[in-house]
DNA sequence: AAAAGCAATTGAAACGATTCAACAAATTTA
DNA sequence: TAAATTTGTTGAATCGTTTCAATTGCTTTT
């Protein structure tokens, strides 16, 4: 079987409690007595059962991340962002994409999460979510004491792309909509049909496109719509940058030139946006930033603080190439 | 206080170890009685508490995948491949990117882990490895009874690299290399060095560079190497696809064209290096492949297949516009 | 009608740590 | 010198599950 402290212990002669002090620097232990145990722990090769442990101190200095996958480009920044923060306050971080059972969630082997995957659902949160167990989702609105929202606001982002085109003289402006299931997704495109109809754009209705996030997506759905549509926008809005990167290579497949004939404008900025040919106009999200204020607030909630506060991560339109 | 398994018996009426059975599905609980236990567990909002089970039934169903940092491209395939079979069987898959504790590692809070993390000492994996707790490293050489090894067959893809470049033409070729903590930089590096030799290139030893993986280290590196040298080669080879990218950009910067004046090939294959203008010649890495592979053989090695096959995922190279 | 078998339930003993309260020995104080 | 305090050490209780072994009612068999 696997070393425990009553091996430790009794290699070291000692009672376990003695070993735990000794272990967990406890200044009470005699500096002899902790050199004994400390050898034989190291003579075992001792490594605390960390089940154990966090059941007899109901806590686990860790906090859990749950994303819907690993697919794209986007998690990476947030997560640094996270990640540097939670580290640096002596917790460590887990990221977990599952789809169905959650464990590390409803379990509670993790002392707070931040929720960015809408395979879970809002009831399950809320059963989880308690004082022991704070939570803090960045894709949905939720009501509950002890879950926080940081939400981007994707409001503001579309009203810059929007007013950005408008400076540029475009009147007739299309969307191109990610896949259903996701909040920021949803939103852009309501906030999107609310300022259309607010500043009286001719969009018509079939130009909104519906894709699902993927390059390959955005591709296929602007293939189609142009050899569907003899008349098209003279811009278009992609709900995210990979998206965005599809339907241009759609449109100068077509024999159209971007920004001339057709304008995009994508979402995110993610790192690949500057280098492409055109490189892409879009809205730029701070993920690391955001990463960084939402571990921050997880800290200070599991502090004891009122952090009760609404983080308000910043956008801003890079223009570039394609507009 | 959060709800026990206690509490539930009690509400339901019966013993926790009836209650104990009747969530785990035990076929001997009558129907109507474990009705009435799911139906207390669902009122309570009860989730087991993890450690506490995990801690009795000494297993965790999770499998941790320990990276050294969520930065760069280069991660995502890999990630991807390894989620896809770990949850097909029933498991979790935890990612840290821890640098100094690596608790969820020492602490026995997965059964098993994956490693690609410089962070993380040899001798720590010698005192963690054991039956209970299989290994399987990707960016090491190691020796022990409970530790596997996945490692990319770097060597055969600098040989294809140079392979491709010597049937262009190219008999002064140049390396940079990444940082010195890389297995794979390292290895990569010691391969070139050896055919450089074996073949009788006509390499100096200035050319070989080195950068640290990103793309700024790249540009910098090769602005440097073309602002000292008036002689450069004809060609290089960078250990990653991000430095090629920077090197590219330094070398057109210098009023130099890349291909003809100078050649680079690049070596993983990330998204972007398709997408770039010119586009990457690369060695291309099969990183979800490689995934799928050493999650599968973690899974065997939890079911106690003698699984000591050496995985041998495959590279190939990927001409492209930069050759 | 007693014996045997089965179905359903249960108390109690683990799992491996932490930590309280008790204690012994050594030291200080009165 | 007795009492009080300090310094180290320790057994035992606890965290919340799972699971063994025992127990209770029922049927069924003899």
């Amino acid at each position: 079987m696997l070393t425990t402290l009553k091996d430790v212990a009794k290699l070291a002669n000692v009672g376990v409690s003695t070993a735990s002090y000794a272990l967990n620097g406890n200044k009470l232990i005699k500096e002899s007595t902790r050199k004994k145990v400390l050898q034989a722990a190291n003579e075992l090769g001792y490594h605390p059962n960390g089940n154990a442990k966090n059941l007899k101190r109901s806590k686990n200095d860790m906090i859990g991340l749950f994303i819907s996958g690993f697919t794209g480009p986007f998690f990476n920044q947030l997560l640094e962002g996270i990640q540097d923060v939670v580290v640096s306050h002596g917790y460590e971080l887990v990221v977990c994409a599952s789809n169905e059972r959650h464990r590390m969630l409803t379990e509670r082997l993790v002392d707070g999460a931040i929720i960015l995957n809408y395979h879970i659902e809002s009831e399950l949160l809320k059963t989880v979510a308690s004082e022991k167990m704070p939570l803090i989702v960045l894709d949905r609105e939720i009501d509950h004491p002890h879950i926080y929202k940081a939400l981007l606001p994707n409001d503001k982002g579309i009203k810059q792309a929007l007013k950005h085109l408008e400076d540029k003289g475009h009147k007739d402006i299309g969307f191109i909509a990610g896949s259903t299931d996701s909040y920021d997704g949803e939103t852009r495109l309501s906030a999107f049909k609310h300022y259309i109809k607010e500043h009286n754009f001719t969009t018509e209705q079939s130009a909104i496109l519906r894709a699902d996030f993927t390059e390959a997506s955005g591709y296929e759905t602007m293939k189609t719509f142009l050899k569907n549509n003899h008349h098209y926008p003279t811009a278009f809005i992609a709900a995210n940058d990979e998206m965005a990167m599809g339907a241009i290579r759609a449109i100068k497949e077509e024999g159209l030139s971007v920004p001339t004939d057709i304008a995009v404008v994508g979402f995110d900025d993610i790192i690949i946006a500057q280098y492409l040919q055109p490189s892409i106009t879009t809205v730029r999200v701070h993920k690391k930033q955001w990463g960084e204020q939402v571990a921050e607030a997880m800290l200070n909630i599991l502090k004891g603080a009122n952090a009760d506060l609404i983080l308000q991560p910043t956008m801003e339109l890079i223009e570039r190439e394609s507009t």
